[in-house]
DNA sequence: TATAAATTTTAGCTTGCACTAAATTTTGTC
DNA sequence: GACAAAATTTAGTGCAAGCTAAAATTTATA
C-alpha cells in the first residue's frame, strides 16, 4: 500500500481531533469523583449523613468498591474520613458537588424540553454531564430560558 | 447517628439511580470500541487504509497503547489484522462504525443548532455521543428537522 | 449487657488503558 | 541490493475501578 505523506491540513485535523480525545479522557478522570461528591451531597441533605453503604447502593457497586474510590477522593481533598464514620466533604469537594449538581440539573433538563422522556433523560444525563463545556451548558441554559413548549 | 430504616420510596429511587450508573458504566466500556472503529472507516474512506500510527496520532496516544487496543478488537471481533499489516473491520465492525458515526454527527450538529461553536462542538460531541440512548438520539433528530435558525 | 446484625475495612485478584524502551519487520532511498 | 527510516510489536510498569471473601468495628436487639 502507497504511504502517502499527509499534507499539512490533515496534520493539523489530526491534532485537532487528538486534543478532542484528551479532553475526553481528562473527562473521564473527574468523572468518579463528581458522581461521588453531588451523591454524598444528595444524602446529607436528604438523611443528614452519607454512609458508605448507601453510596454502594445507588451506585450499584460493592462496598470495597466504594472505599477504595473514597480513599482516592480523600487523597484528592474532596472529603475527609474518619474509621468507620460516614463521609464528609471538604470545602472543594461542596464546591464541586454543586458545580455537578447544578450541570446535571440543566443538562436533564434540556433534555426533557427536547422531548425525552424524564426517565431517560435522567439516565443519559448521568453520562453526557462530565462531557458539557462552559460553553455548551450556557447554550443548554439559554435553551432552557426560552420559550416552553406549547 | 440514627440509622433510620429507608422507606420504600427511597428504597426505589436507589436502584433506579444505581441502574443509571450501570448503564454509564456499560457506555463506556464501549467506548474505546466505538471511537477506534469509526476512526478506522474515516481512514479507510480518506487515505485508503487505517494504519496504527494514523490512530496513534489522531487519538493522541502511543503506538503501544494503540496495538494493545486493536487486541482487544480483533478479541471481540472487530477489526482483523494481519502482522505488520494494515487494519480491516469486520462486518460487526463496519456497522457499529456507521452507527457511531451517525450518531457522532447528529449530536454534534444539535450542538451547533443549539449555538454552540462548531470547534466546541466537535470536542464535547466525542464525549457525548457514548452517553446517547435511542429516544434522545430520536428527539435530536427531530430537533435538526425543525426550522433552522434565523 | 451479651449477642446478633450491619457496616466498614483489608487483602488479593482481574481487566482496561495509559506509558517507555527495545526488538522486529516493512518500506523507502541511494 | 544494501542501508536507513518508519512502522509494528513485545516486554514490563502503573493506576483506576471493578470483584469476592474475610476480618474488624460499630450499632441494634434480646
Ligand atoms: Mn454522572
Ligand atoms: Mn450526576
Ligand atoms: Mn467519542
Ligand atoms: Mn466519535
Amino acid at each position: 500500500m502507497p504511504a502517502k505523506r499527509p499534507s499539512p491540513t490533515v496534520l493539523r485535523e489530526a491534532t485537532r481531533q487528538a486534543r478532542s480525545f484528551e479532553r475526553v479522557r481528562q473527562a473521564h478522570q473527574r468523572e468518579v469523583a463528581e458522581d461521588y461528591v453531588e451523591l454524598i451531597a444528595d444524602l446529607i441533605d436528604v438523611t443528614g449523613e452519607a454512609r458508605a453503604v448507601d453510596l454502594a447502593e445507588r451506585l450499584g457497586v460493592t462496598n470495597a468498591t466504594v472505599n477504595a474510590a473514597l480513599n482516592r477522593l480523600a487523597r484528592d481533598g474532596l472529603v475527609t474520613r474518619q474509621r468507620y464514620r460516614s463521609i464528609f466533604l471538604t470545602t472543594e469537594g461542596r464546591r464541586l458537588a454543586e458545580e455537578s449538581r447544578a450541570r446535571h440539573r440543566i443538562v436533564r433538563d434540556a433534555l426533557i424540553k427536547l422531548g425525552v422522556d424524564s426517565e431517560t433523560a435522567e439516565i443519559d444525563a448521568e453520562g453526557i454531564e462530565h462531557h458539557i463545556s462552559a460553553r455548551t451548558l450556557a447554550a443548554l441554559r439559554e435553551f432552557l430560558e426560552g420559550a416552553g413548549t406549547p
